[in-house]
DNA sequence: CATGTTTTTGGGTTCGACATAAATTTGGGC
DNA sequence: GCCCAAATTTATGTCGAACCCAAAAACATG
């Protein structure tokens, strides 16, 4: 069914990928100016494709949906608390992981917990369609967990546990980035926000401690 | 700007009124048939206003989104955890309300916690749009219950903690709900999946006795 | 530099969402 | 009963995203 060509992914980044890859970041590029001088659903896909200077078909090659134009980072995104989990040291718990990569990110100002600025906060804020594929990755960042739970746990196959467990960690996260969110868009300013949100975050993953503590320490 | 003319809404149901439910209720009840039948995005607008023969402009003057045509429990699901808040017992806490309540839902085989029948259930996880919708009304579900339990704790204007309460009994739901379709679409039958589901549920609204078996509990 | 593959292009279709005005129906006052 | 004003339904038309297909251009490889 798949064929292996004679060259399966293997070094060559190749002019042709090369070009792509450019392609790729200047339709992006292109249309993250749009949408940020305009609002996502003000512009449409033909404007975008005549400002990065490509067929309108190339645009929809690139980004199936429309959306993906403006969030790209959904790898990073969904693939974040995982990874964490993934990557604790022995003897932390999931909760202790998922808490000390969150303040770091604090410090980060990282985009992932909703560090974005203004300007890009407001355009997923005022845009539905924007608005609910940021759920959709949640959704996915949590099921993504779950699994990485349900994996280090080594949980029997009828047990929700790590499906618990990820809905209130993520939920945690989930809540902390809406409180960014507000406050970014509240007009405080960045400094003033990692402040408060790493005060919140201390609070909101204090109260998952009595549940969570014990659950899913790295043994080796 | 707004006239009062001189029959502001009163009682009567009125006969204008009673056609209009049943203009809409007919039109969902086709829509629902059709759905049923071929799948959700295989039924076009069009062809719903002609089986219910109406103009197309009226399907869509009731339901101005397509999928409010499959899904039209807004107003019981989002508001179903937030009341049952609401109506706890005196001495009864936000957590022992919701499970008692959940463990009552799966008892009555209620819809509103999954159970659907196949034909529905699957109807819905064939769809993204269904699925997407889905998803926002379980956000709109834990913010309602959020600002309920701000107001029933009166929490601070900065505290988090009714978001965070909100998001893990929110989450509680969000992953039996998930279950309960998961064995629907297995082809489990309903008493089956009933007697799963209450012991799950036992499990997970266990999991987070620990951090909220003293939260919210109604004084008077 | 010839050949085969991948990418881009251009043209076209479908359908949901939305706007507007015309036609129809209803509720009441008289 | 009759007619008016308000509300509802209908008819038309626009816009844009998503999708399909075949032809042309760009690239990789021998």
């Amino acid at each position: 069914m798949a064929k292996e060509p004679t060259t399966p992914p293997r070094q060559p980044p190749g002019l042709r990928e090369l070009k792509k890859q450019q392609t790729r970041q200047a339709i992006s590029d292109t249309a993250t100016d749009l949408f940020l001088a305009r609002g996502f659903e003000a512009v449409t896909i033909a404007e975008i494709a005549a400002a990065a200077q490509v067929a309108k078909m190339t645009v929809t090659n690139y980004f199936p949906r429309k959306e993906d134009l403006a969030l790209d980072l959904r790898e990073e995104f969904v693939g974040s608390l995982a990874r964490t989990v993934a990557e604790r040291a022995v003897g932390e718990s999931a909760l202790a992981a998922l808490r000390r990569e969150f303040l770091a990110a604090v410090e980060r100002r990282d985009p992932v917990i909703g560090f974005a600025g203004p300007e890009f906060t407001g355009m997923i804020v005022e845009s539905p369609a924007l608005t609910a594929r940021l759920r959709e990755f949640h959704e996915l960042r949590e099921a993504a967990l779950a699994e990485r739970l349900a994996e280090e746990t080594a949980a029997a196959d009828g047990d929700m546990t790590p499906q618990a467990a990820a809905a209130q960690l993520g939920g945690a996260h989930r809540v902390l980035f809406a409180e960014t969110v507000r406050r970014t868009m509240a007009g405080e300013d960045t400094d003033s926000a990692a402040g408060a949100l790493a005060t919140a975050a201390e609070r909101v993953f204090g109260f998952l401690e009595p549940s969570l503590a014990g659950y899913a320490i790295r043994e080796s």
